[in-house]
DNA sequence: GCTACTGTGACGCGGCGTCAAAGTCT
DNA sequence: TAGACTTTGACGCCGCGTCACAGTAG
């Protein structure tokens, strides 16, 4: 099969193709005389395959690793199941940003109360204790004190608290 | 401020404020007289609503429309609030394509009829009718064929019935 | 003179898209 | 001969990171 018809049946592009070859990650095993690409039945199962972790969001990279040396107990995966998980997380964090300042933008309004409160029960659903939150706020202070302070304001927490809060970072990261 | 102190205290790395520079986005409105980069107060007001904008994940392209131009209605937030949405879903998707994949390597068994239910369900959820999911099937058919195939195997649908589904789809596809 | 900063410019990344120039099939 | 395919190669995209080399502040 051609390049451009077997790039139509998998709803890939054809320089998709042309650069899954460049790199090897799949080389049409035959050429015609006039040194067009002739995808055999087994490339297209092998294209299948990379179609199938391509849809599920590995990179070039993984693929390339699981179709030459296997998955050894899922490990690639697995990994990649944590990523999505974060990204996901990443993602609604974000979320709630753009809602708040579309709130913001539209009425004017101070943030609620009840952003921190949602905040600190995230970080304790995700097994924070209050010595672990302490410590972050330290980290953050430390390594970014603007942004910390932008954070903090985000979350609802007036200036005077957030002021408060970044001082006791401050000594906290300063005794260790 | 000077260029690696400012990045520091935003989170930023120097190299970011280069680029930011370079693209005329947040230009220090000083240089000392070894063109050393000075930040003013009002170049930190700009890059700490830089900052925010970039965490709440949009491009540099629409910060700077934003910051140049206003965002009239909201409509490039409310924009890309939609798209967080779609890329959350897109991941959850591949979340569960990612599962499957785990499930069917460790435990070598046919996919359960359950997960094509499923998908029917969340179809169903979104609004498609019967009518809609033919439509689309045609639709999936005549772009990415052999694609079409996979996904109905995907879903736990045996290979005559994927055969079935695609024969009826092409009909469609070809009465319009 | 040492160290830690600063500048500019060039090149690299992933995963392709896009264009150009030339050849091939029908 | 037309036009729909094919080849290779070079360059572009985003948001920077990373290098090299040179100048500057303390």
């Amino acid at each position: 099969m051609l390049i451009t018809e077997t790039a139509r049946r998998f709803g890939l592009s054809r320089s998709a193709l042309l650069y899954y070859d460049r790199i090897g990650l799949l080389s049409p095993s035959l050429r015609s005389r006039a040194g067009y690409r002739m995808y055999s039945s087994k490339d297209l199962e092998r294209l299948a395959r990379i179609c199938s972790f391509r849809q599920a969001g590995l990179t070039i990279g993984d693929i390339g690793r699981i179709l030459s040396a296997g998955d050894q107990d899922g490990a690639v995966l697995n990994r990649r199941l944590r990523e999505l998980g974060d990204e996901i997380r990443a993602l609604q964090v974000q979320q709630r940003m753009l809602a708040r300042m579309l709130r913001l933008q539209s009425l004017e309004e101070l943030p609620d109360a009840i952003d921190k409160q949602a905040w600190i029960e995230m970080l304790q659903a995700a097994g924070m204790d209050d010595a672990a939150m302490t410590k972050w706020h330290a980290e953050f202070e430390r390594r970014a004190p603007e942004a910390h302070h932008r954070f903090l304001l985000s979350l609802g927490i007036c200036e005077d608290e957030a002021l408060f809060i970044r001082s006791q970072s401050e000594e906290r990261a300063s005794r260790e």
